[in-house]
DNA sequence: GCACTATGTGAACACTGTTCGCATACAATA
DNA sequence: TATTGTATGCGAACAGTGTTCACATAGTGC
């Protein structure tokens, strides 16, 4: 990507808006994602803290961005861990739900990020496009698929079954559940909890 | 020039430490947690900002007190929320948990400072206390009361009523879920999903 | 060659969390 | 009552933050 002259820095970068973005991955994944400043994110990169300006709005803006890539390599994640169990013959449901939790355990940061409310613009097109990728996905991946393609639109047992991986991921990376254990440890459980799930995803659908 | 008790104000507050938390409240409820600042809070209470480190070592352990507090009343509500439905007759588990859902909804701010990790203490004693005393509150009221009082152990059941609950009541405040829904419309969501889980937790119960 | 537009810069500004020496009040004791 | 000790509040400072804006530089189309 980048294509510069070999020599002194060149004076535009070439790709900053995309290098942001990783500047940012890496701060947050370093030290934390409220760690992660704008003029930190620019002293990574090489680059003057107001030329961040040139393409984000501000540093809210910044961080929808960050949190919109990280809902797609989430969805891309669940995708794959789809895409396998289909092939294998394994179970969706639990493929994709265990990925979900997965993600969370290995990058807390980009997990927190995705639902920040206040500290993103969570009515930004580009996020909320991505935010209904994810919930398609989670529809599609869990109660398998009504084929309604409304994202608006969940039964009480989807609703459940997202909220109850959601809550999980959310319990291990910010609450008090399984603190000193290993992410080994708390796939296991991730397993249990799914397979607990199971008996409520069978029988009536009613609206929710 | 030093005036002394001339007007109303005295020079020592008397109770700074809580009225810096009813700041925060106050302040997180307007304008939301991320707007929450030492000085304003210092500012709300009529008080120099240097005057919050003679009770609070840093603004993270102002949050840490927050959130305790915040994890306390939580408890008292569902505590509430139990005692109520006993008394006439209706469903613990089922009041238990909307009582927590409607907590997130009433008090946003709140719920989000409880699980701020990286904006808190989480190994405060006090907030660690807190958690535990929901915690066991979360094991009484789902899956009726295993009478395990060590509130690390969790059977898979009880931790997927925690998870969903929590998980429900995170997407609803943090996430994409029902956005433009009013609280009514929410909460009925909640019931479904609090319906929907009922045959998950009958049954055997595996460990966790 | 020239203008046009996109992108990066440096110096400001108001605000933040935090520290430190000092000021003030209260409580106990002589 | 006077003195002393301790808890609590204050003001001024400091480095670091997000943000703005006039200006500088580079790439693009004429």
């Amino acid at each position: 990507m980048t294509r510069k002259t070999e020599g002194r820095r060149p004076y535009h970068h070439g790709n900053l808006a995309e290098s942001l973005l990783d500047a940012v991955d890496e701060l947050a994944g370093r030290f934390g994602l409220e760690a992660v400043t704008l003029r930190g994110c620019a002293r990574l990169v090489g680059v003057a803290p107001s030329s961040a300006f040139r393409h984000y709005a501000d540093k809210r803006a910044l961080l929808t961005a960050f949190a919109t890539r990280a809902l797609h390599q989430l969805c891309e994640a669940m995708e794959a861990a789809r895409a396998l169990a289909e092939r294998t013959g394994g179970d969706g449901f639990r493929a994709v739900g265990l990925s979900y939790v997965e993600f969370a355990l290995n990058r807390p940061a980009l997990f927190r990020a995705m639902w920040h409310e206040e500290a993103i613009y969570s009515s930004d097109p580009d996020y909320v496009a991505a935010a209904d990728r994810l919930s398609a996905h989670l529809k599609g991946g869990f109660a398998d698929t009504l084929a309604d393609d409304n994202p608006q639109r969940f039964s009480a047992q989807e609703l459940l079954a997202w909220s109850a991986v959601h809550g999980l991921a959310s319990l291990f990376v910010d609450g008090p559940v399984a603190k000193g254990e290993s992410t080994d440890q708390k796939m296991k459980r991730a397993t249990g909890v799914l397979e607990a799930l199971g008996p409520a995803l069978v029988g009536p659908r009613p609206e929710a």
